[in-house]
DNA sequence: AATGAATGAGCATTCATTCAT
DNA sequence: TATGAATGAATGCTCATTCAT
């Protein structure tokens, strides 16, 4: 626990930052971290002003809460799905599935990750950051596993990674033509389908919606 | 011209306004947009605090210029390469590296592009992502030129846009591990080899491409 | 009692405000009335944050009881080393020199009495001004005893008393070279001296007494 | 020069300081430092409240500001009168004097100098406290060259630069008694009298208004 | 045209005091 | 009686914008 409070209940602590996490999410959507202002949060947190204070201590640490929050709820997310597979094409696939729908659920927090990220305070971005490259390092431990060694597996995690968030970065121009589900499948097949051709060697591989060899639930649907 | 000047004389205004940009650049990424203050930009740009009210008439045209002044340098940078080259799938290759050596080029540009359009003015915004939407058009065309009915050449020309910039999203996890020209090789082979490899006719795939940009067949359902 | 507590018991009220009255010097001390918290205080009262305004209404009669607390201890240390002293010039050197330890002894408090009083709220100052002149009026009495009528009694006792504090207010400057000890004798001797030898009758000298507290004939006029 | 200003034009500087510091006398001798707000102080020195911010970069560079006239010009009152005086005695008197009337005439500065001291952040302190030595210095050495070795021209000098403000920091129970002059002639005979017997040995003074064996003109009336 | 001094709206933060438990 | 969580008024400071020169 990096961030101070002056209030000691833990379970207090934690029900009152979640609703400031909440008040502040709908603040930064809205006008991002520099615009928002505590008041605005506090009220949207349906929290007193100077409330605020008793399980905060300044406006970088709502940032900071925001992050941690983010960055552990999405890696969660990404890990729930895959942890009892143990063919590595499926646990990529999964996992970059679970990755790209994590992204686009959480569209608003992801957006604001990446435009956010400059105004969180040096040593909170450095933990935040540390958790990230934990997902990265994540993907890359798979792909390794994948056994291909015509890719670099860290070059290769962080493209996956990043294209995870394709649909929410580029949705001002995405979203008019399609939906979650379509820009999920075409992530899938257009990241994944070539690699496991070249990892799978001479195996022919359909490229319908679940590509891969077996046959893989949707532990979503 | 939508940024109104008090002043007359065009060339004046041409020069004066370049020189705001680049002031506003160097702070901008600095600080980015709302930590920037005014007289920052002033002082980095040698023109006096009140004479930039001369060229524009709020902080937020200065954003606006930015990123138009941007959005052009970066467009023109991307098609000067290829105009003459006839072979479609030459001109995709070599359209995409123009995109991404320009990416990398402008990085801090690319890095303000994507991190602060939020606070673009409503109107201004327009006109940016119109612009923007002109840099995808551009590979969509290519895209269709090349004749691959198994894509969507819409989502496969946004998705080369976002991935293009992938070195300067992820450069704070990437500049320790890799040059730019590493970067760029891997995207362009990354993003192009499969592709034409299927261009090249030696596969035909059952993926169906889908006429841009009417409605779209959810391909999992 | 002026100040009002929610509390009945007297024995209890005397007991907290004792805590009260202790934490409050101590943060007084480090930072001055203003900056001081009532958090601060109770907390180093070791009384709960709530519990201080059972025995107290406002932090301004925290500041009010400790002057009380502060003139009451002070006077009652000024009186008791003489009250069996009949002679009258031994029991202004015996008063005086214990009004030196006393501000040496409570130099914190002293320090602040003289420092915060322009905070304590209008009708508590009356209050502590009428108590801090019963010591004036202590002194005026055993000088009016001496009963050397060279000199004004009433203005003499107060400038002893003003300048039994010298060695606090100075404090900055008198502590790298001086101990208490070197500072009480030097006050004792530099105040008494003159005064005792002109008692002892040695000298007459023509400056004219002057019925106190009345009309004052200007020596210079 | 410590404070540091946007503004560059020295002598607007100093102009709009001097409005700050007036102001600000006002206010600190209404209510002290800290319940004075920049906001008041602005308004009595009629300036806007952005505009101090010109001129000074904190609230504690005000209190600053003060400190550094008042010392200054407090010392140059001090020195002002006995410049020219040569023989050691008549110096002493003549500088004690002045400075006794210097105090009066400040006496709402010499108030705050004394209560509002523990404001004033550290490194200022120390440019304030050295200031201040060097008042004490110059009395230590007009004693010194007095010559009288039975003193501590030290700690003789910093007890007349203390007991010179007795009229001030007592003014509460003896302005309703005594007028300045009163006072400045108590102080001045009380203060030197007997230092001048010893130090003249068996030479007898006239006690009256000029008790230095030779008329001193009082350079002010 | 160019400048920078002046301004006050706006915001983060603190803290005395209240009140439910 | 005792506690400390909750509250919002109050305040130092910043900065976009204006305007006199």
């Amino acid at each position: 626990m990096q961030v101070k409070a002056r209030v000691k209940d833990k379970n207090l602590i934690d029900e009152k930052r979640r609703q400031i996490i909440e008040g502040a999410i709908k603040v930064f959507k809205k006008k991002g971290y520099h615009k928002a202002t505590v008041r605005e949060i506090a009220s949207e947190a349906k929290i007193g002003l100077g409330s605020i204070y008793d399980y905060v201590s300044s406006k970088d640490d709502i940032l900071y809460l925001f992050f941690e929050n983010y960055v552990t709820t999405f890696f969660d997310k990404v890990r729930s799905r895959a942890f009892q597979i143990v063919d590595p094409y499926q646990r990529l696939e999964v996992t970059f599935r679970a990755f790209v729908e994590a992204a686009m659920e959480l569209e608003d927090q992801v957006m604001l990750a990446y435009t956010q990220a400059r105004y969180v305070k040096k040593n909170y971005l450095k933990v935040i950051l540390r958790k990230e490259s934990e997902v990265v390092e994540h993907f890359r431990k798979i792909l390794s596993e994948v056994g291909d060694d015509s890719i670099d597996p860290f070059l290769e995690a962080n493209f996956l990674v990043f294209s995870g968030v394709f649909g929410v970065l580029r949705r001002w121009i995405l979203k008019p033509h399609y939906d979650h589900r379509e820009i999920i499948d075409f992530l899938v097949q257009r990241q994944l389908r070539e690699l496991s051709e070249r990892i799978k060697g001479r195996k022919k591989l359909s490229v319908r919606a679940r590509p891969w060899p077996s046959g893989i639930t949707n532990v979503e649907s």
